[in-house]
DNA sequence: GTTTACGCATCCCCG
DNA sequence: ATGCGTAAAC
């Protein structure tokens, strides 16, 4: 796996008492700290488990499997849901090796993954055939888009949304499970017009789903949802099934998915979610870190437990990342702290242009590595996947090799997705998506012939073999024939995947040469690792699913991945680099309208997760760490000018930087400092109890009383809500809202 | 009536 | 670099 060198998320200290379990069982004292103990050994029952930015929170879900099992829970009954399925597999191969390989069979993946198995099974029961297909992002978008035509609301003297529009709009209001009217109020008000011809339209792309056999992403959650909830016993069986569920990353799931978990542990309530609220950076996709605050609600008798202790980054870094998340206008659940003083100050580097930004980084790089520092301790982040560009052609020039992560998906290629949807129609006949795509493919065939074929072939019951007999005329005899033969050739009953590509590969050739003459090379390795990929699979449906569920990052082929020889930096947007960690950290283009992006300066809310997702980048560092900004941007259409500095810099204390920033061209002769050896945190033996402090429970503050908090300093309480929340005016920070079901106040005299 | 070629604007994050 | 709409060509 290509992974583990940049993953090594908690790393195990040499010195650790024994990981593999060995005979003498594992020893859990030892290797947790009481908090984290507390959740691995709580068995049974809800449990929340607020998880700050590097405090052993995969840890801590490895370590419960593990005890699960060496408990003598049959593994196939434990669900472990997280964000990506390359998540579940390295957590469940942690837990394999500290028991044994046991551990491998807990059922592991994202929600949509396993929506996707459980529906298949359960097909029939929803009147869908199990090799439906699943449409990615822009599948659902192209279908929609033919539905609006068909709808003939292309009228453009009134501006409709553009189709991508509508599928946000129409995924927003599924997964907040809101109407689409309420949608358009939140966030698309200069649509309302249209919300009747929206409606419209989510009906129609709706009943085309139900009847060609297709599901996008929500369909999945949604389905999966309502069959659990509609037929009791299907839920009842499933949720036998899985006597154990875990759900990683509880701060981005979303009402549906939340509905979802709730169902699947109606039988048994066992049920453990992990997240960190002040790390929710999905909220465009629907999540909504309130969830997490929701789930006592959910769950009567849910057992809280707090992981403070950061165990990744220095007191430097924390610090920073601390000040940056104590200017969020709201909720903290928490207070971060580490055992390793000390550290090097974050650097922040002003650079003329983007030109220069990327100069910079190479240079520090290659530093870095001349102090010891492998690229695979090093990563570059931001906050969109272009922002990279330029960095990338200047690794190329220094010969920096780097793997990019968040960046284009082989599957977005439209030629990927061209040979993609020959293999869909043999599996689905009746997918009349990706027949338009074939068709419109062959020469002469334009919307219209297009449109006369998919009528006559859904007539005629969506027939393969009777794709031939179709009345044509001489213009387009030729390319229909040949689309018959090969489409015949790869429905060929037993043959591997990897034969019915080959196959394929060899009729849509001369097409791709015919469409992208002048760079068909470039799209030709594209299906080359294609093939690579495929050969992996034993079924089509397999292939097929997968490549929408856990899309293949574009130009990063496993084969030269899982290269170990090669050390390779890693560039990453933000999201993507969630949870992982990496001895030094790069943010770049910190400028206004990069980031924070410009879509999320109109409201605060966004701005707020833009936040967040700072947080989230800084706290991925364990060592070092550089801040970048180009003063001035260039774009094609307004050529150079100023940008601004992210607010976010100017949001953390001058003094949090090292003493002299490194400003214009001359940063080329500043000194790196590393210890070369890592320090590697030892866990704790024991917690040092409550200072001075009191735990408050519900009721015991008053407005008046004196308090002290870990980050935001000293304050006095203005406003006790609900018996939850408490509004406290700090003396260096403001206002604040707390909730005192997760935070620990201390009450000062 | 249809297909195709060309010029135009647009481009965030993700299963 | 893709995706749309319009105009020229079949």
């Amino acid at each position: 796996m290509s992974y583990e060198l940049q993953i090594n998320t908690e790393i195990i200290p040499p010195s650790h008492p024994l990981e593999k379990g060995g005979k003498g069982g594992i020893d859990y004292e030892k290797a947790l700290n009481p908090q984290q103990l507390e959740a691995v050994c709580m068995l049974t029952g809800p449990a929340l488990v607020i998880a700050g930015a590097g405090s052993g929170k995969t840890r801590t879900l490895v370590y419960r499997v593990a005890r699960l099992v060496e408990k003598g829970i049959p593994p196939q009954s434990i669900l472990l849901l997280t964000f990506t399925c390359r998540a579940a597999r390295e957590m469940l191969q942690r837990a394999s090796l500290i028991l044994s390989d046991t551990c491998q069979q807990v059922r592991g993946g994202t929600f949509h993954s396993l929506a996707n198995q459980m529906l298949r099974k359960f097909s029939h029961h929803i009147g869908f055939s199990p090799s439906f297909t699943i449409l990615d992002r822009s599948d659902s978008a192209d279908a929609i888009n033919l539905l609006r035509l068909s709808l003939g609301l292309d009228e453009k003297a009134r501006r409709f949304p553009k189709k991508d529009t509508i599928a946000e709009i129409f995924s927003k209001a599924v997964n907040k499970a809101i109407t689409i009217e309420q949608v358009l109020e939140e966030e698309f008000l200069h649509f309302m017009e249209h919300s009747e011809a929206l409606k419209k339209l989510y009906l129609l792309y709706t009943e085309y789903k139900n009847s060609h056999q297709l599901m996008d992403y929500d369909d999945l959650l949604v389905k999966w949802k309502n069959l659990l909830e509609e037929r009791p016993d299907i839920s009842d069986q499933v949720s036998r099934r899985f006597q154990y569920i875990m759900v990683d990353e509880y701060q981005d799931t979303n009402r549906l998915q939340a509905d979802i978990v709730r169902l699947m542990a109606a039988t048994h309530n066992n049920v453990m979610v992990v997240g960190d609220d002040s790390q929710s950076i999905y909220s465009f996709r629907g999540a909504n870190f309130k969830n997490i605050m929701d789930f006592p609600n959910h769950f009567p008798g849910t057992r809280i437990i707090t992981l403070e202790e950061n165990y990744r980054s220095t007191q430097q870094i924390l610090s920073l990342a601390n000040s940056l998340i104590a200017k969020a206008r709201e909720k903290y659940t928490k207070c971060l702290f580490t055992r390793r003083p000390g550290g090097v100050s974050a650097r922040l580097a002003p650079v003329p242009d983007e030109n220069a930004q990327s100069r910079f980084i190479c240079e520090r790089i290659l530093s870095l590595r001349r102090n010891g520092v492998p690229l695979s301790g090093i990563a570059v982040l931001f906050r969109a996947g272009f922002h990279s560009f330029n960095l990338e052609l200047e690794l190329t020039k220094a010969g920096i090799s780097f793997v990019k992560y968040g960046g284009l998906k082989l599957m977005e290629a439209a030629h990927i997705k061209d040979v993609l949807a020959h293999l869909r129609v043999v599996v689905n006949p009746c997918d009349l998506l990706s027949w338009h795509r074939i068709l419109l493919l062959i020469n002469n065939i334009g919307h219209k012939t297009c449109q006369r074929i998919m009528d006559w072939l859904r007539d005629t019951g969506f027939s393969l073999s009777r794709l031939g007999e179709y009345p044509i005329g001489p213009r387009i005899e030729e390319g229909l024939a040949d689309l018959c033969k090969v489409l015949e050739a790869i429905s060929t009953p037993g043959l591997k995947p990897q034969e019915r590509l080959e196959r394929l590969t060899a009729y849509y050739e001369p097409i791709l040469r015919r469409i992208y003459y002048d760079d068909y090379p470039k799209r030709l390795k594209d299906l080359e690792q294609l093939a690579v990929i495929t050969n992996n699979y034993e079924s089509l449906e397999a292939l097929l699913a997968d490549m929408v569920l856990e899309p293949p990052e574009a130009g990063a082929s496993d084969a030269a991945m899982s290269d170990r020889d090669t050390e390779r930096l890693t560039l990453s947007t933000i999201h993507s680099a969630k949870g992982l960690e990496w001895h030094t950290v790069f943010i770049i283009s910190l400028a206004e309208g990069r980031f924070p992006s410009s879509y999320a300066c109109e409201s605060d809310e966004a701005i707020e997760e833009e936040r967040r997702l700072m947080y989230v980048a800084v706290t991925r560092a364990k060592e070092t760490l550089f801040l970048s900004y180009p003063v001035s941007t260039y774009t094609p259409k307004d050529g150079r000018i100023m940008a601004r500095p992210s607010r976010f810099i100017n949001d953390i204390p001058r003094s949090m930087f090292e003493s002299r920033e490194e400003t214009g061209t001359s940063f080329a002769t500043g000194r790196d400092s590393y210890t070369g050896t890592e320090q590697i945190p030892s866990q704790p033996g024991r917690d040092e109890e409550d200072e001075a402090g009191l735990k408050t429970k519900d009721g015991m503050l008053q407005a008046g009383a004196h308090v002290h908090h870990t980050i935001f300093g000293t304050g006095r309480v203005r406003q006790v809500l609900d018996g939850q929340k408490v509004v406290v005016h700090f003396d260096g920070t403001g206002l604040k809202t707390l909730h005192l079901g997760y935070t620990t106040l201390s009450v000062v005299r």
